[in-house]
RNA sequence: UGGGUCGUCGCCAAGCGGUAAGGCACGGGGUUUUGAUCUCCGCAUACCAAGGUUCGAAUCCUUGCGACCCAGCCA
């Protein structure tokens, strides 16, 4: 599926699904299939799978499987399927089919029996060095392994009792038989199955073999049906042998393998393991710190389900390694967000402004729009009295050139109430800007002063009608755009991709924000109010992107 | 002198023999009580290179060059 409003835009794998319904290959069926290893959170890279899996059985009124490659318990759990399928759901997808490829383990055998009554496959007793010794190399041929021959009745015996548990971890291994001199080094006699007595997640202690990747995978699209087995790059020296094990057994499909790129996003990582360790190693507050890529990271910083499908969308999909540059994925999530997010004012690192001409005990309840662009959203009352908040920066005592915003003596209009002009600056001993003192225009209030221009509009907020709010900015993970480049890619982490702004003052209206509600703090960002850590008592709003900043300072 | 894959604008990406779409980024103008949004304009005589086929080539052929992936009992 697609968003309606970002175009559609031709991709091979959409062609080559129009061509095969066009033939009607697989009687003009389209079944896919999101095939994760719960090892591990969902990121954006598997967003760009999720989003074609589902979408190309959308489009083509087919099905799409939510598959979970649980063959390797050592790094599997229930945590991570649980994560999975709120990920995938919160993106806004539905499974046809809840599967697993453990529940395919028995069929699975029997088919390894199968290839084993056919010669196809052996039980090998070299160890894993001896195993790799006897690969060859990139530009070697293999050696057969002793075990190669053994009786057909042999390794029948033989793999019965490794599932009986008769023998230790890696004392064997099933392999395929195929050709140890083959050019494609997956093609010399792959092991399949690997005795590990590790409980797993799903089956318990019921099995003490398991099947590998490359057997599994192909066996569980022939049995889901999968007509389009959608994969990365990295699988394509694999397809040789994924087309081998469906040729050599009757199964009920044999489903085309068809590979793109993988998504790479510049200044961060989509790689499970080092997300991991990043996790582990507190480099980060878990899989969901909005600094992570991954889909909880993002949908606790304030990303939406939208954005991040109009993201996939647009980045297109080929064969070609490439590297998306951040900037699409803001360009994404700003263009949902400032249609959609309400307006608010929120002070970031306040400074005192004393309006002196203001009466002093007055309070106005300003009426101000939630959205400029949409009044159908309603508008708002915003307290305005004699002392409010403006952001530090928005007053300058030496402004640079093209400064719009607030100087000694100079006028500046607050956002949806008046313009006020700076008549003194008040310091502490330090030197530093503790307070201004300002008078406002009272004729100012829905209209512009006559016979003057004022050019700046800033934000505040009535100190005393304001609460008080702890603001997060996050700032990309890393300082290099390729990390995974790096010799170690912790040395490039960002030591200030976290900063905290804890004396911030939001407007009244946004006690009443809901988790995970987002807004657009005029001026400064678009803001979501965090769902794990805030509360009533303690508002803690996470920045998910800032305001494109046109100003060029010199 | 192993195998597989890929080379079109700074970053993505259409194009499928008839004379280089689009998006992001960037630069400039306009509107604006958000330096936002919106809007208008600009942005590859050129498709890794060199040959060849053709009336015509980014598209076909040849030869180079460059990049990525593969030697887990991981997926």
């Amino acid at each position: 599926m697609s968003t309606q409003d970002t175009p559609v835009s031709s991709n091979f794998i959409r062609q080559i699904i129009a061509e095969d319904r066009h033939n009607n290959k697989h009687n003009g069926r389209v079944a896919t299939r999101f095939p994760p290893e719960p090892n591990g959170y969902l990121h954006i890279g598997h967003a760009k799978s999720i989003c074609l899996n589902f979408g190309m059985a959308i489009e083509n009124n087919g099905s799409c499987n939510l598959r979970f490659d649980d063959t390797n318990p050592e790094k599997e759990s229930i945590e991570y399927m649980e994560a999975i399928q709120r990920d995938v759901q919160w993106l806004g997808f539905s499974w046809d089919n809840l599967c697993h490829a453990s529940d395919y383990f028995e069929q699975l055998y029997a088919y390894a029996v199968q290839l084993i009554e056919q010669g196809l496959a052996y039980v090998d007793s070299l160890s894993a060095d001896e195993i790799r010794a006897y690969r060859g190399s990139l530009t070697e041929a293999g050696k057969e392994s002793p075990d190669r021959s053994r009786s057909v009745a042999e390794n029948l015996d033989l793999f019965a009792r490794m599932r009986a548990g008769e023998f230790n971890d890696g004392d064997y291994v099933l392999r395929a038989k195929i050709d140890m001199a083959a050019p494609n080094i997956n093609m010399r006699d792959p092991a399949i199955y690997r005795i590990r007595r590790v409980h797993h997640q799903r089956t318990g202690n019921a099995w003490c073999i398991y099947p590998m990747y490359d057997y599994t995978h192909c066996l569980s699209d022939a049995l889901e049906n999968i007509t389009h087995s959608l994969c990365t790059l990295e699988f394509e020296d694999h397809r040789p042998l994924y087309d081998w094990v469906l040729t050599q057994l009757n199964t009920p499909s044999h489903p085309q393998q068809i590979e793109f790129a993988r998504l790479q996003l510049e200044y961060t990582i989509v790689s499970k393991r080092k997300l991991n360790q990043l996790v582990i190693e507190n480099h980060v507050h878990g899989w969901d710190d909005p600094r992570m890529p991954t889909l909880a990271g993002l949908r606790r910083a304030g990303f939406t389900p939208k954005a991040i499908k109009d993201f996939c969308e647009r980045i297109g999909l080929t064969k070609q390694n490439s590297w998306i540059e951040m900037g699409v994925l803001e360009y994404c999530i700003r263009e949902d967000l400032n249609e959609n997010a309400l307006r608010a004012m929120a002070v970031l690192q306040p400074l005192r402004v004393v309006i002196t001409n203001y009466p002093e005990t007055q309070c106005e309840r300003l009426c101000l729009s939630n959205h400029p662009q949409r009044p159908e959203l309603g508008h708002r009352e915003v307290p305005f009295a004699r002392v409010i908040l403006i952001e530090q920066d928005d007053f300058a005592e030496l402004p640079p050139p093209k400064y719009k915003r607030l100087t000694l003596g100079g006028e500046v209009r607050l956002r949806g109430a008046y313009v006020i002009r700076c008549d003194e600056v008040i310091k502490n001993e330090q030197g530093q800007v503790i307070e201004l003192r300002c008078t406002f225009d009272e004729a100012t209030l829905g209209k512009n002063p006559e016979g003057r221009k004022v050019k700046g509009v800033i934000h505040w907020v009535a100190q005393d009608y304001s609460y008080p709010a702890e603001i997060r900015l996050y700032h990309r993970l890393f300082t290099v755009p390729h990390p995974d480049n790096e010799e170690n890619f912790l040395s490039v982490l960002n030591p200030n991709s976290l900063e905290v702004l804890s004396d911030c003052r939001v407007e009244e209206s946004l006690v009443a924000a809901s988790s995970e509600q987002r807004f657009q703090f005029e001026r400064t960002g678009y803001f979501c109010l965090d769902a794990v850590e805030a509360s009533q008592e303690r508002l803690i709003f996470n920045r998910t992107v800032t305001l494109r900043d046109g100003w060029v300072k010199e």
